[in-house]
DNA sequence: ATTAAATATAGTAAAAGTTTTATATATAGG
DNA sequence: CCTATATATAAAACTTTTACTATATTTAAT
């Protein structure tokens, strides 16, 4: 059982996990972690839109997610804190238990739902 | 370095980290990892209204973040899988280092924010 | 100076999430 | 049966995100 959380950290971590909480970003976060990349690099893996990229990217930066360093007319991406590594590693150890039927979960709940309010 | 996350287990993980990226569901997960609790235990534990409670509990459940068992007129939740214990644990790893100085996060860029995009 | 490339920024419409107030439902107790 | 308690559900107003389209900025190359 981990010990309790404190107010100010739920505040900034409630912050990361939903700005986290979106598709693009998980996968855009997980390809960091591999190194950094530029704008581009990112757009094209991932079949992105330009602006999109960069809003994405924009709105991490500002969340303390990742940082960049400029060259040139580039811009290179890089993961800007280990609370960020602590969470691709938690979710590589859920899916792995998950692949491995260790765990199970009920997808059907998640899947193809767009309003619960 | 972790492994790579496949495509449909990121849209799971982005719905479950959506989902908790609010202060009141991270503090009311926390709570339900000591045990199951009532609606109204965690009502008046964290000071919510009664429906912003069943809320909360209602898109977590519809999540599959928590799960309940009714019995008279009360419901007892309860955490509905492992993922969240991880990512529980991983939240007080990430406290515990911030606590004991060994990692520093520039909160600066998190708090008093309204509008980022 | 002009142009092209890479990226950021702005604006806007649509979608999703949040909060509040009010009301419904179901169960237990008298 | 009537009432109180616990909780769910609904509806509306509001806020935040998201996605898209268009445009601006900066640097490099000619």
């Amino acid at each position: 059982m981990a010990k309790a959380i404190s107010t100010e950290f739920i505040q900034m971590a409630a912050r990361i996990l939903k700005t986290l909480g979106h598709p693009d970003r998980i996968k855009i976060v997980e390809f960091l972690e591999h190194g950094e990349k530029t704008v581009g690099q990112i757009q094209r893996e991932f079949n992105l839109l330009q602006p999109v990229t960069s809003q994405h990217l924009k709105v991490m930066y500002d969340r303390n997610i990742v940082t960049f360093r400029q060259e040139g007319t580039r811009y290179f991406y890089s993961l800007a804190n280990k609370f960020i590594l602590k969470i691709l590693d938690c979710m590589s150890e859920v899916q792995e238990k998950l692949d491995s039927g260790e765990w199970n979960f009920d997808f059907s709940k998640i899947e193809n739902q767009k309003e619960v309010v």
